[in-house]
DNA sequence: GCTTGTGGTGGTAGCGCTCTCAGGTGTGCG
DNA sequence: CGCACACCTGAGAGCGCTACCACCACAAGC
């Protein structure tokens, strides 16, 4: 329990507490090297009715392993930080290094300058980097004391392993279900275009078009809901007979279906709108939003775990994405 | 700039580039006792060239300092991180932290068993706990070692420091909102009746209620939609003739409205309903919610700004919340 | 006997930093 | 001239921990 002490108990207490040295008391925390079941039983007692509690700082120095890790969002403004998508990366970054003493730091690494990298490289109390909304740029801004440390969620490379939800089969569910429902004039409103891991969405709807017979409907959105309401209009300026819009992300969509609303449109009656995220609201919006599953929470865990545990991971592991059937298509 | 060494330069390098000592090189860099001019210059000039950045693992060591603000969460269940509210707060702090190195952490103390704490008090990588969610419990469990490095979001104490949304006015102004537009049959589902913050709400509306003369309709809820739905349905039951509907949080009124709607009734036109806390979605769901602001990110910030500097503070510290009326009600 | 393990232990050198302390060099003043 | 004082500097002692290394005891093999 840990009798409530002025100073908390260091490593040496629990070795004169247990009656070794503070070599042999070390080596029975950190469960390496030879321990007889005498010392182990003598460490671990003392230990526990000390309250002792590793010092991650003194730790970290010795091990040179750094003590936060961050979550590197690129992006154009500083505003990205309020993208909810990030506030959950944070947290499940959060919890999974929580255990491990290890804290998590949010930083913005303005698009198209990720020198910022540069200097997490130098700051020995990074134990690791996840980068969201991966660039070349800042893929081959990694420095050279990041490697093995830096994972990607989005697109990675050789060096920079990646996590990230499978666009193209959430896509392609969308817009299946689009199709059997009988839609066939299907826009699709996109994430920004310099996200490498946006453009799988659009490739995907691309193709699919295509191998349909349908002509393709693309208008450039941002994953705001602002910017999506836009991006409908334009969308209803350009090609007044469509029937369905396919938005990059849930947020978009709520943006498209207000202003289509706002037009006079019934949805789903005269327009179905279909999302990507399955975020909360999603299910309680109105209509109910139907979209596709984004794991984000299990992404960033995984995407954490990888960095703290240094163990060796595929270079690109992809989490499914399946289809939410709602109302509004 | 900083060349890229393989290995980060080291105040010791600093130094000798410089051509002082180590002692001279600390004073220069952390700002404190007596450097001359030329000191300054050359010290400064060869920590940038090498691009130094301290090592807060070291510096943190030997200040006794910690590295991690612990946003510690009182709830039920796990599951209370995955609240967007908690998601606001863990970035907020975040981007108050990382400037100085230090990270986040977050943690989950079980409603009733706060005794989490203690092992944090003993944790010398902590630096400083934000509390979510307060209780009494909670704060009676605050361990000595952490006097003066814990604050509250949520009520506190004599000993530790409060930052809160002003809850009452804002209720105070949602409610005369819908007693201006002519409602006088006005239910409120509250949220989790344990936490103390969350029944400043309901004594506001309690109060406003007795002082126009109109009866109190109060029903239990938890913040949450399912539960808002839930809850909606039993005021119906309870008081099929009311008109409008007070929701603790904009998840809640969206559960209401969702409830409200699948008994035919019509949002605003039969019920108004109102909410707290003006989340994003609020302004482009259907109707576009009636809420009062929540400034979470300022509130958060603060608490965080508190910590790290251990500047005196006031006892309690409201942050106003003010109507923004759309057309829920 | 001597070697070569094998299992266990303690001494101790740092990791990079801060900050106290003992000095050193002026400058002003009695 | 002596003394106080202001300004500046470097040596060095640790912060708590890990991990390298030397050591010891005992057993087995030649």
């Amino acid at each position: 329990m840990g009798t409530p002490t002025t100073r908390p108990a260091t490593l040496d207490d629990v070795a004169r507490a247990a009656g070794v040295s503070r070599a042999t008391a070390s080596r029975v925390l950190g469960g390496y090297g030879f321990t007889s079941a005498d010392a182990r039983a003598r460490v671990g007692a003392a230990a526990d009715r000390l309250g002792y509690v590793p010092d991650v700082t003194a730790r970290a120095l010795v091990r040179g392993a750094g003590v936060r890790l961050v979550v590197a969002v690129i992006g154009r403004a500083g505003t990205v930080l309020d993208d909810p998508y990030v506030h959950r990366v944070v947290s499940a970054a959060s919890r999974v290094c929580a255990p491990h003493g290890v804290g998590v730091a949010l930083e913005w690494l303005p698009l198209g300058d990720p020198s910022g990298l540069v200097r997490l490289g130098a700051d020995r109390g990074v134990c690791g980097v996840v980068l969201v909304n991966t660039t070349p740029a800042a893929l081959a801004a990694v420095p050279a004391r990041l490697q093995g440390r830096v994972v990607s969620i989005g697109t990675g490379s050789a060096t920079v392993p990646s996590f990230d939800v499978d666009n193209a089969a959430g896509a392609e569910a969308v817009l299946r279900h689009l199709y059997t429902t009988g839609r066939r004039r299907i826009a699709m409103v996109t994430g920004p275009r310099w996200l490498v891991c946006a453009e799988r969405s659009v490739t995907a709807y691309r193709g699919l078009m295509r191998a349909a017979g349908l002509p393709e409907r693309v208008v450039t959105g941002d994953f705001t809901t602002a910017r999506g309401g836009r991006a409908a209009l334009e969308a209803l300026r350009r090609w007044p007979e469509l029937d369905a819009v396919y938005a990059a992300s849930d947020a978009t969509a709520f943006g498209v279906i207000a202003a289509l609303r706002g037009r006079g449109l019934r949805v789903p009656h005269d327009v179905a709108v279909a999302g990507f995220d399955d975020l909360p609201y999603a299910a309680v919006s109105s209509p109910p939003l139907t979209t596709a599953t984004h794991p984000v929470d299990r992404i960033a865990a995984a995407a954490a775990t990888a960095v703290l545990t240094r163990a060796s991971v595929a270079p690109a592991t992809a989490f499914a994405s399946t289809l939410v059937a709602r109302e509004s298509a």
